[in-house]
DNA sequence: TCTTTTGTTATATCCATAATATAACAACTG
DNA sequence: CAGTTGTTATATTATGGATATAACAAAAGA
C-alpha cells in the first residue's frame, strides 16, 4: 500500500496518514492482523518526523482501528462498535451533507456517489 | 434560529459556528437573504468574542455561503458552484464512509441514513 | 552473547492557529 | 449628533502540530 504525505495540505500530516490507513483497511489493502511499518521506517519512507508517525497510530489505537503489540508493532484490529460508529457517521455526515444541499446537490445525487464510493472499497 | 457554542468541543468554537449557520441554511432556517446577526451581536449572544464571530462570518464567504454587505452585514448568499461542491463532497465521503465500513456498517444503512438526513432538512 | 531494531517515554524547541482584549476608523442608521 | 455597524490593526495567551535528541527495555537476528 501506498502512503504519501501531501506536504501543501493544509490537512494534519498525522491525519492524513491516519485517513490514509482507514481507507486502506476499508478497501482490504490492509487486513485484519496485517502489521503496519515502524514508526521509524513509515517516517522515514514519508519523510516526516518519526513521532508525527506515532501520533497517528496512537490515534488510530484510541479510535480501535489498530492494536499496538510490543512484538509485531501497529496490528490491523478493529473493535466493531457499531453502535458508536453510526452516532459517529451521523455527525458527520449531517454537516458534510447540508454543506452539499446548499450547493444544490441533489439526494439522487448522494445516492449514486455513496454507492461508487461503495463500489470503490469492495 | 438557536446558534450555541458547546465550550466542551474539541472543535474550534468559529467552526462550530460556521457548521450551524451551513445547517441552518440547508434546513432553510435561513434563507437567501437573510441578515445574520451582527458580529457584536452574535458574540455576546453566544459568549465568545467578537473577533471569533468575525472569522466564522469570513469563512463562510469565503466558502460562498454569505456575502458581507457593508449596511446590511452577513447577508445569506450561496454562489452555488456544484461542481466544486460535489468534488468537495466525494473527497470527504470518502474518509467518512471508509471509517463506518471498517465498523462494520453495511451500505444500505448508509443510504438509509442519508435519505433520513435528507428528509430532516427538506 | 552481541548488535540491531523495535516501541515507548521524556524533554525541548519552533511555528501556526485559536481565542481573547483594546482600540481605532469610516460608513450607515435613527 | 449619537449609536451601531463592518473592518482593520496590534498584542497577548494558550494550545496543538511538527521536529530534534535522547534514553531505555524488550524483542529479533546473527
Amino acid at each position: 500500500m501506498f502512503i504519501e504525505i501531501d506536504f501543501n495540505s493544509e490537512e494534519a500530516f498525522y491525519i492524513q496518514l491516519r485517513n490514509q490507513i482507514i481507507i486502506g483497511i476499508a478497501t482490504n489493502q490492509f487486513q485484519e492482523g496485517d502489521t503496519l511499518p515502524s514508526v521509524r521506517q513509515l517516517a522515514d519512507s514519508v519523510g516526516i518526523n518519526m513521532h508525527t508517525v506515532n501520533k497517528a497510530y496512537s490515534v488510530l489505537k484510541q479510535e480501535g482501528f489498530i492494536r499496538l503489540d510490543r512484538r509485531k508493532g501497529a496490528v490491523i484490529a478493529l473493535d466493531a462498535n457499531k453502535l458508536h460508529a453510526m452516532e459517529e457517521l451521523q455527525e458527520n455526515l449531517r454537516v458534510v451533507l447540508a454543506r452539499a444541499v446548499c450547493k444544490g446537490v441533489a439526494e439522487e445525487e448522494v445516492h449514486q456517489m455513496v454507492s461508487e464510493i461503495f463500489r470503490e472499497m469492495s
